[in-house]
RNA sequence: GCCCCCAUCGUCUAGAGGACUAGGACUCAGGCCUUUCAAGCCUGCAACAGGGGUUCGAAUCCCCUUGGGGGUACCA
């Protein structure tokens, strides 16, 4: 595939500082990695940080986060440096001003001194008389005289870029391949702002130029102004890079860019932010699967991936140019299957920082704590994510008389009647007494020797042991559940429950 | 408004003129299994936006319409 291009490859991932990372970012930068990995290249990380009133000090310790907890590694960047440092754009500004002006001295620029009241007003008319918004060019058309004049006057400029008045630009994207604009159409966009630092469309254009980046990979938000940014280059004189416009991803409502700001979709609120899906118990192994294949398709036949696997098959050219909302259940279920084959060792390291917070102990009490040894192996079927895990193990680490029963319904074997559920408990109390050892397989085994016993199905039997300990109607499997909380816990649990129902259906008469 | 991009089940997607009775996955519904809930297994519901062409033949190519998205800053 010739746009492919063969070789190493040398791509960039240039987000700017100005908040957390979202999905829609850490995606490109995801494909960004997949491609350099693939062709054995380079995969770079720039900071775009040439906004200073946008710039927010901690996003950048967040988005290193954001990358390294995905497992993006990145070859070049800020504090690993590499052959083309500095990567921080701010600390560039010296070599975008000598290229702007290189760009006015070959009159391919000039120096526009509008003020920013004037060009508000300006668009302000164009918008009153109908027309499209963008700037006169007034500055374009200067005397030397008055250019002179304002130069000793110390007015403040820009330097915007000339874009040629007739004529078409042509450029290339991967996905959706020639895309032809009238020059008239564009703007004379500025490239060196009043404060000395750069556009976006100076900055990215001459870093990728001096980094040598061959593939560009961004949003489609930039499509737009690729005809600017071809102008440019060829402006210097330089080659185009594979240009690679990747779909813009929807809200779950499939209306609109997801974006960094809360929104509600069908009275829920969605995630979107990297730290967000950290936070909640998604694997780092399970997002990449789930990213990876949205916007390209690993095997129509195969969900489930390595690392390795997308590296080997992962192309440029098979990336679906369309929008995407993100499949959020998808992600649960994907996330599910990875929690599911991971050992219980690795899963209870994993969780300890999530119970350690919603239990209120500490890791390291944790840590050495049998009941969840137990519980963990049948807790990992039943959950999507790390914070669910806790409502499944909670009443494990109550004390006994933090025990409380809801409802005595909880307590009641089906097709049971209160006085009867009283009875399996007594009975129920009765074999635990003497099971040993006291494991779940030797409990299960007594308690339907009991049940066959008592001439009751087992689901009469076990529902009331399963409210008596748990304090749940839903919980996980009853016999690690006793074998975790221990002989003596647990006969205490029961006694509670006798007590509780047998007050409970006295008050109702019974 | 103007410019640009996109268009297959609710969602993520496979499909590059005949292999399409349009395939897979998630969700949902039903069933099996079962100590609750899950997990697992099985079955089912569900799509080529519309209209014109081109062609022996179109989900696939072209045009129009419609719909959606993006852009229209001294933001990226």
């Amino acid at each position: 595939m010739t746009n492919n291009r063969e070789g190493p490859a040398r791509v960039r991932f240039a987000p700017s500082p100005t908040g957390h990372l979202h999905l829609g970012g850490l995606r490109t930068a995801l494909f960004d990695w997949l491609w350099a990995r693939k062709t054995n290249g380079q995969f770079i990380l720039r900071i775009e940080d040439t906004d200073r009133r946008r710039f927010d000090p901690d996003s950048l310790e967040s988005l290193k986060k954001g990358l390294r907890w995905l497992g993006l590694d990145w070859d070049e960047g800020p504090d690993i440096g590499g052959p083309f440092a500095p990567y921080v754009q701010s600390e560039r500004r010296k070599i975008y001003q000598e290229k702007a002006q290189e760009l006015v001295e070959r009159g391919r620029a000039y120096r526009c001194y509008c003020t920013a009241e004037r060009l508000a007003t300006m668009r302000e008319e164009q918008r009153r008389a109908g027309k499209g918004t963008g700037y006169d060019r007034r500055c374009r058309a200067l005397s030397d005289d008055e250019r002179r004049r304002y130069e000793a006057e110390g007015k403040p400029s820009v330097i915007r870029f000339a874009v040629p008045l007739e004529g078409v630009t042509v450029f290339n994207d991967l996905l959706r391949g020639d895309i032809e604009v009238e020059n008239r159409q564009l703007q004379d966009e500025v490239l060196l702002k009043a404060d000395g630092l750069p556009t976006y469309h100076l900055a990215a254009m001459v870093d990728d130029n001096l980094m040598e980046i061959t593939h560009v990979l961004r949003g489609e938000e930039w499509l737009a102004t690729a005809p600017i940014h071809k102008l440019i280059v060829d402006a210097f004189g330089w080659d185009m890079p594979v240009l690679v416009h990747l779909p813009v991803i929807l809200d779950p409502s499939g209306k609109g860019k997801m974006s960094k700001r809360k929104k509600m979709v069908a009275g829920k609120e969605f995630l979107a932010l990297v730290h967000e899906f950290q936070d909640s118990g998604y694997l780092p192994d399970a997002m990449f699967n789930f990213l990876t294949n949205v916007g390209w398709n690993f095997d129509p036949d195969q969900e489930v991936f390595s690392r390795e696997e997308a590296i080997e098959r992962f192309s440029l050219d098979e990336i679906n140019p369309s929008a995407a909302a993100l499949p959020y259940e998808k992600l649960d279920w994907l996330n599910g299957l990875y929690l599911r084959a991971l050992t219980p060792s690795a899963l209870k390291s994993a969780l300890l920082p999530f119970l350690s917070q919603q239990l209120g102990l500490s890791e390291t009490e944790l840590k050495s704590d049998r009941r969840l040894d137990v519980l963990i192996p049948v807790v990992q079927e039943r959950i999507k994510r790390l914070d669910e895990a806790v409502s499944w193990i909670d009443w494990a680490f109550l004390k006994s008389d933090e025990i409380s029963y809801s409802d005595p319904k909880l307590l009641i074997g089906r097709k049971l009647d209160a006085r009867q559920s009283v009875e399996m408990l007594r009975a129920a109390a009765n074999v635990l007494q003497g099971v040993e050892p006291f494991c779940a397989e030797a409990i299960h085994a007594a308690f339907r020797e009991r049940a066959e016993a008592l001439g009751v199905k087992a689901g009469s039997f076990f529902g009331p042991v399963r409210g008596a300990i748990s304090g749940k109607k839903v919980s996980p499997p009853l016999f690690e559940s006793i074998e975790a909380v221990g002989r003596e816990e647990t006969l205490q649990r029961i006694g509670l429950a006798v007590a509780f129902l047998e007050e409970h259906s006295a008050l109702e008469g019974g």
